[in-house]
DNA sequence: CGATGGCTTGAATCGGCTCAAAGCTTGTGG
DNA sequence: CCACAAGCTTTGAGCCGATTCAAGCCATCG
């Protein structure tokens, strides 16, 4: 069920999440926040949780700007075998300049509900060719995106299913954390085992001994739809996590 | 070792890889052409096989486009346990706008001696900002890479060990055949069990027993250097190769 | 209160790994 | 032109991580 709706406030009790995450490579002027907030925060859309929101084979026409919730990106084998290739939580921007191709080769689906700006790139264009650090600071998310995409590879290549969950685990805690949505190491958590088995390449059974496993080891807690990562330091050790990938740190500020 | 070459005549026996494959997306005028012959064919930098060309943690500093031979991505985690992301051919870009990241989050090695240009951002930006149907190809170019990293991930996560050599080989055959280095369903190939086991994240040990499959099967055959896909429908069947992820087809002809 | 979706468990099985040795090729230097 | 080394490929045997299948449990929600 897609719904149109005006968020008009989105903006006020939680900041613009596009913003907060590309304030964390530049450091971003007012203007260029409310340039963001002008992109952003107008005509939405909202999935709920476990709807379709592009389908491979779908023509390619928009970008898409991540508000809130989380979404997965898949792709399918014939035979119905699925990989989530990535997650979408809020700030992410689904994909730079996607409209140049005219089809989708994977899709798209709301894990929890989710609330989704669609951006045409004639505007965007005409947004970037005004504002060189925004179009800087878009650049850099995009090659983030990528750098988590071979980190992923990586993931499933190398990695054991205990570290590829912690791995997992790990990223998805930082990646919250950009955007303020961690409490310490406290997260709201709507990924189900499946998710995770799809996610990690892995069966839903192993994905659940795996968790059990975690948490014998003391480095995860649950309590319904929160995780706590009990012991982060161990958790990243585990996983070999390496925050490098995800390029943060500022290092912009010279532009 | 590394040695600097100037290469004037590449340009004239073997087209520019580089026009030619983004030529696969828009069909490029000769004022277009040679705009890339003039990026791409000036100075340029030669990598012995086997030699490493940037290593995880270097300064990020140039662009760099692939002129001759075939190189590879990885990534590596602390006990040394390594794969690779992804395959560079003739006419394949490392990574555009790489130069915003300050650090490099993986590796790139030679596999066959390699000829590579670097290119400033600077006059990158210069040339695409004159050109846009250029921006646009690169632009494209950029997303197919991003499509190609999903694509392998969806290959590691899912695919039997049969499967993914099996697609890694489609892939290959069909990228090289966009710059014109295959022959029919031969092809040069100078990819060792262990790039292939690397690549797939199986051991060198399987990859040989799946490539003798692959041969009993009637779908391959290999003398030295040279592979042959002898059947190429049966092993694309095989692997449930779909192409669309490459986003060929100049469908890109309007602009 | 029943239904639904998610989590947990056990047992049997299998795909792919490890280790270790041997066989090939290719290139190099004498 | 041969001999040897180095690197790549092949083979076998034993093992282990993860899968499959099938059933039961638990929580939530209408």
């Amino acid at each position: 069920m897609i719904t149109n709706v005006n968020l008009g406030r989105v903006g006020d009790r939680n900041n613009n999440p596009l913003a907060q995450k590309l304030g964390n490579y530049l450091s971003l002027t007012a203007a260029e926040i409310a340039t963001l907030d002008g992109l952003v925060l107008r005509k939405t859309r909202r999935y709920e949780a476990r709807h379709e929101i592009v389908r491979e084979g779908d023509p390619a026409c928009t970008m898409r700007f991540m508000l809130s919730g989380w979404a997965n990106r898949y792709k399918q084998l014939p035979d119905g075998r699925r990989q989530t290739v990535g997650f979408f939580l809020p700030g992410d921007i689904c994909d730079l300049n996607v409209a140049i191709l005219k089809v989708m080769d994977h899709s798209l689906a709301a894990i929890s509900a989710v609330v989704i700006t669609e951006i045409g790139d004639v505007e965007f264009e005409s947004t970037i060719s005004q504002f060189s650090r925004l179009k800087k600071a878009f650049q850099w998310e995009s090659l983030v995106n990528m750098a988590i995409q071979r980190e992923w590879t990586h993931n499933l290549g190398q990695r054991s299913a205990f570290e590829r969950i912690a791995h997992l685990l790990c990223e998805i805690h930082l990646r919250l954390e950009l955007v303020g949505m961690s409490n310490g190491n406290l997260l709201e958590f709507p990924l189900t085992q499946t998710d995770l088995a799809e996610a990690g390449g892995i069966s839903t059974v192993h994905v659940n001994r795996t968790m059990q496993e975690l948490r014998r080891a003391g480095l995860i807690h649950q309590k319904g739809r929160q995780l706590e990562l009990t012991n982060l330091e161990g958790l990243r050790e585990a996983a070999s996590f390496d925050p490098r990938y995800l390029h943060l740190g500022r290092q912009g500020e010279e532009l």
